[in-house]
DNA sequence: TAGCGGAAAAATATCGATTTTCTTTCTGTT
DNA sequence: AACAGAAAGAAAATCGATATTTTTCCGCTA
């Protein structure tokens, strides 16, 4: 990530990319709403594209679970529920699990500086607001595992991890998330990746999501509505 | 496929799940090889239908790992290695372990039964050309998970095992594979099934990956050329 | 002869218009 | 008043043509 980072989409990659990682972002932050039908028209117009472009933009989130493709339907974005949030939690513990794990049994001090530098970076920008700290956030997680060498099983993170903060996106700001300790609890984990202990550095990794799995249970409540 | 082949895609769906399935269909089986450029001129014409309906398969296919994008310049059959094969295999046996599980312990009389009759078909169909067996192979094996309540996690053992069929395909044809006691194995899982004993299931599953893995891994050698 | 532009060719990406499919509304009947 | 069926409207899907980008190939220079 660089300085001034948003608007900095100008000219750069193809029209497709560019309308993949705008629509990405309006569906994570919930500007799309879950259940929402994407007229491809209306999308047409709002990114100033052509047809073309939206729909394959929409064909490749849905891998990533993010949208929903209903044959001749054509797209929505994907549903969220309760059940969703919970299989999410659960399959981010299995798989961060896992792939931090084998990231340690990797490790070098060159993954090691990765880690500690966006570890940095993203304590550095708690205070500004999400715009900036998500990105840096998702960096550190991912820097975690980025030691595996584990192409597949890093992706299937990835994905989980939008899925996830997609909700607390959804259950309201994201300030409350930061008064949480979590400041605390990553700089755990990261003492523990360090020290290369990892049942100690995956019980940490884990503890941090039940907690903000809790957390945002309490928020979303029961039940979502549309 | 060949001249005339199944002919069993009239009409039905878009034009771009037609695209979709063949393509799949294609590269699973190594009709399209890995790492090889798939041009939509060409495929246009193979498949006779547009451009946009090949692209977007396309898109659909690359969240199933079967396809590569490189922005601007084009797709190609996702690469294949030793290290990709095992990757596969131990994403594989961990996610299964944890959907079976699951599943077993959702268990109820209907899904005992799904998961029984697909059994039966698969065995009625051993005998059978691989075009037959396979896709109620696959059936079978998505029949002992189907029990548990987390599409995600289906969705990822359902590209696992296409990716791992593909390597069966590419290691030669399947005849050696049933040759092993396959049909033994299946069984013993179906009866631990059946008994409710998660333990047990698993633990035959497993053995059954790992067996099939090490067989391939044999044939496959080290290296792949292309 | 190796390396370096720089056209020509090839392929991708995109657009605008048309066709097909789905959805909604309207109409006549029971 | 309720409903089936038809027709109009909306949206998705697809096509054919064009614009853009990448790749290839060739001649030039050092």
């Amino acid at each position: 990530m660089n300085i001034i980072p948003n608007d900095a989409e100008p000219t750069e990659g193809s029209a497709t990319h560019r309308a993949y990682l705008e629509l990405r972002e309006m569906i994570v932050t919930g500007q799309l709403k879950p259940g929402e039908k994407l007229k491809i028209d209306v999308l047409r117009k709002l990114l100033d594209t052509g047809a073309s472009p939206i729909r394959e933009a929409l064909s490749l989130l849905t891998s990533d679970n993010l949208v929903e493709r209903i044959d001749q339907r054509g797209f929505r974005a994907a549903e969220v529920s309760a059940e969703n949030f919970e299989e999410i939690l659960m399959l981010r513990s299995t798989l961060e699990d896992l792939a931090l794990r084998e990231s340690i049994a990797n490790a070098t001090d060159a993954w090691e500086e990765c880690v500690v530098l966006a570890h940095h970076r993203m304590q550095r920008a708690s205070d500004t607001g999400p715009k900036s700290f998500e990105p840096l956030h998702k960096a550190f997680h991912m820097a975690l595992l980025a030691n595996a060498k584990s192409p597949i099983l890093l992706k299937f993170c990835s994905q989980l991890y939008d899925l996830n903060i997609r909700y607390r996106f959804l259950a309201g700001n994201t300030l409350n998330y930061k008064k949480r300790d979590v400041s605390e609890e990553h700089a755990g984990v990261l003492e523990a990746v360090v020290a290369r202990d990892p049942d100690l550095a995956s019980k940490r990794l884990l503890h941090h999501y039940r907690l903000t799995g809790e957390f945002l249970a309490g928020l979303i409540g029961k039940g979502f509505s549309k």
